[in-house]
DNA sequence: AGTAGATAGTATTGCGAAAAGACGATCTGG
DNA sequence: CCAGATCGTCTTTTCGCAATACTATCTACT
């Protein structure tokens, strides 16, 4: 038994919180904020996902997705291109524009996340990440390449 | 540099959504829900907290926890008792009933969680835990003693 | 003492985000 | 070819939450 300490929800909060405040100053001019610049790494990750796709892997209503893409596009950060083999489906691809941006500041919310942990000491920091994303579902590191994939597109 | 991968936010809010979906179930008749569960949480350990300390160790405005407060008093589950040392403030005490309702949900609720933890084995999510408490800058397992102080209360 | 400023709790108001429902377009299975 | 499901969009409604304001009380400074 020993550690089920059922308080594992109130621990979240704190960090969540945590990371909104340190992460969201950053992505402040962002379109929807922390959640526009997931949805663009999402974007950037993988093929170009459906606006479905993304909704059911963010979390978020499929209507909602809507405006959160409307917004995207508005700033030039990705653009709807019809699927040839569902035409009721857009997929989503990230602009130039779009990479440039993640590439700006994917170092800056890697600093403020390492921030949002500063209690760990940078082992533990790297341990925690390694579980999370365990935890998430996600393949073991799978996600640690969005930056790569960002910064090796641009040079090409 | 390595593991900075920048989707901390993307994976704490997978593994929170998770926790929602799975523990909400559980606190569908509690007053906020989650919330209000944490709520009276904090309640039981330590000393009686001011409406004001709460707020901010949850993270909520105070205006908001007047009316947590309230729903909780209305079930029963914890009393507003004047501070003789501060009569501006309410001190915040669990009634037997309250004692009893987290003696009843606890289990429950930690049940909840580690399904909402089911990519780990067991190990792993005794280590997430230790980390997730120490990264929200909890002492290192002073919360694991909840669920020990409300069944040693209701033994006396 | 006495006054000014801060803090605790409460009541009221307004806003903005998000879900619900409906709709046309398209795909899939029988 | 038809029924049902899915995708994206639009409209409407709901609701949680913060901002504001107010009273009572405490604290600090003079």
């Amino acid at each position: 038994m020993s550690d089920a300490t059922a308080d594992l929800g109130a621990a979240l909060g704190t960090v969540l919180r945590a990371y909104t405040d340190l992460v969201g100053p950053k992505l402040d001019g962002f379109p929807h904020g922390a959640r526009g610049y997931h949805t663009l790494t999402e974007v950037v990750e993988g093929r170009p996902p459906s606006q479905a796709a993304l909704a059911a892997k963010l979390g978020i209503d499929r209507t909602m997705m809507t405006y959160l893409i409307d917004d995207l596009v508005e700033a030039g950060l990705v653009e709807r291109q019809p699927n040839p083999h569902d035409r009721r489906q857009r997929q989503i691809v990230a602009t130039a524009r779009g990479l440039e941006a993640i590439g700006t500041l994917c170092g800056q919310v890697a600093e403020a996340e390492e921030a949002a942990l500063g209690t760990l000491d940078p082992a533990e920091r790297a341990l925690f990440r390694r579980l999370l994303h365990k935890a998430a579902g996600n393949g073991p590191l799978h996600t640690a390449e969005a930056c790569a994939i960002v910064t090796e597109a641009l040079e090409a």
